[in-house]
RNA sequence: GGAGGGGUGGCAGAGUGGUUGAAUGCACUGGUCUUGAAAACCAGCGAGGGUGAAAGUCCUCCGUCGGUUCGAAUCCGACCUCCUCCGCCA
């Protein structure tokens, strides 16, 4: 959610940088509502001022063995007109807030312009693309033909479609993912570690702006009051900062979470059908700073740079790509993408998105820390990004790790968490 | 699942219908003292919002939502949540 007050005294300014993330701020409605709430409100408040020194005037009365009666007599009217009057700023209040929770982020000054991906800017390559001396198989053909493998029918017999089964030494590798990208995040870039809920509350989604806004692309179960699967570990993460006031010694938070992800995928039929690209459930390990503002542009080449090291560490060519304005995320101001390899599909595909939130998530979540300067408390900015997607992960050294015999062969990262085996048979 | 007891400012903890947005302690900030620090003493110190150039002023908030009342932290209802005991259980 935008600062209001920015929104009031900045309205054509606002506007104009919204337009670079191709949304429209309807300007008439915003002056039209704010017009109305400002009467509504100085009506209601006088009101409210006059009931509550009446009231004190009758307990005062009543102390001193007078009579109030005539003070009474006048509270009857005013109270309805005040039941009257606080209905309409509530239902006015209540358009305006529905309003700014479906308005996006303002993007950085340094976020490209353009509509859609093709407007990304590359901005760093690490690697450069395997070469094969052979025809390369793609990861779902390499899962399929290993004797312990990926299994896709069985997982649609389970459950449907987008799920994918994993069988011995595949279910190994992909644990071994995990594994050592907790670890290098932990022993080496200060995050603790955190087991979290894999099922939230509106209040929570409502905090990283998942919700009200994106609802069908979450998975819903059916309970009171309504609980969600988590999209990504970056809500329970980041939320544990809701509604806290943080002394200002504790900054930057830095956490970290291996957990599963559900999402609907809702209005992507069509899209990656085929493998493990893209799941209903995928598992990821998260990173996520808690920062003082004036740190976050720091913190997100910083965080960038953390997801980075594991691809690096993996020896996986990648890409780090700036998203334009029409391909940013909704709450987010500044993205990277990081693009991993992919030598069936012969290009780059998404394996790490990392956001910096300025104090939008903050706002939501009412996060704040108190800054000494001015006593007050302040809002937060947060960051956060995948260190990085597992499954994506386990696509790429499977397809860029792969022999012509079909053999694929085990990072020498993995190694130590994989019983020091060469190749997955 | 059953029985009982709680949820109040950054923290601890008073407060059961009327100048209580809230005692007290801790923490924090400023000052006195000190070579400096600590201690002691004095003063200040919740959050969100409206209005205003500012000083200020007004409104809202005591788990959440709703109700009773001229007036609610305080009474009533529902829900959430924590603790204790019993039962059940991975």
């Amino acid at each position: 959610m935008l600062d209001l007050k920015i929104i009031r005294t900045e309205l054509e300014d606002v506007a104009n940088k919204l337009r670079k993330k191709k949304f429209d701020l309807d300007k008439d409605k915003i002056n039209q509502l704010e017009a109305d709430r400002k009467d509504l409100q100085l009506e209601t408040e006088s009101l409210q001022n006059e009931r509550n020194s009446n009231s004190k005037a009758i307990g005062k009365a009543k102390a001193n063995g007078e009579d109030a009666s005539e003070i009474l007599k006048g509270m009857e009217v005013l109270k309805s007109k005040l039941e009257d009057k606080k209905q309409k700023l509530e239902k006015l209040q209540n358009e305006l807030k529905s309003y700014l929770l479906g308005v996006p982020n303002i993007p950085s000054d340094d976020v490209p312009e353009g509509n859609d991906e093709s407007y990304n800017k590359i901005v760093s390559s690490w690697g450069s693309p395997t070469e094969f001396g052979f025809g390369v198989k793609d990861h779902s053909e390499l899962g399929e033909s290993l004797d312990e493998g990926l299994e896709f029918s069985t997982a649609t017999k389970l459950t449907g479609s987008r799920f994918v089964v994993m069988r011995g030494k595949v279910a190994k590798l992909h644990r071994a993912l995990s594994q050592f990208m907790l670890d290098i995040h932990t022993l080496e870039h200060g995050y603790t570690e955190f087991n979290v809920p894999y099922i939230v509350n509106e209040a929570s989604l409502e905090g990283t702006s998942q919700l009200p806004k994106f609802e069908d692309d979450l998975f819903k179960l059916h309970h009171d009051p309504d609980y969600y699967l988590i999209p990504t570990a970056e809500v329970p993460l980041t939320n544990m900062v809701r509604n806290e006031i943080l002394q200002q010694e504790i900054l930057p938070l830095k956490y970290t979470a291996h957990t599963p992800c559900f999402r609907s995928e809702a209005g992507s039929y069509g899209k990656d059908t085929k493998g493990m690209i893209r799941q209903h459930q995928f598992e990821k390990v998260e990173l996520v700073q808690i920062v003082k503002p004036e740190n976050s542009e720091k913190a997100l080449e910083e965080l960038t740079g953390h997801a980075e090291i594991i691809l690096q560490k993996l020896e996986l060519p990648y890409r780090k790509v700036i998203l334009c304005g029409g391909d940013l995320g909704f709450g987010s101001a500044k993205t990277y993408d990081l693009e991993v390899w992919l030598p069936s599909q012969g290009v780059y595909r998404e394996i790490s998105s990392c956001s910096s939130f300025t104090d939008f998530q903050a706002r939501r979540m009412q996060a704040r820390w108190r800054n000494p300067d001015t006593g007050k408390p302040e809002l937060v900015h947060t960051i956060n990004g995948s260190g990085v997607a597992i499954g994506r992960a386990l696509v790429a050294v499977l397809e860029n790790y792969q022999e012509e015999s079909g053999r694929i062969r085990i990072p020498s990262a993995l190694k130590a968490y994989m019983h020091s085996m060469e190749y997955l048979e």
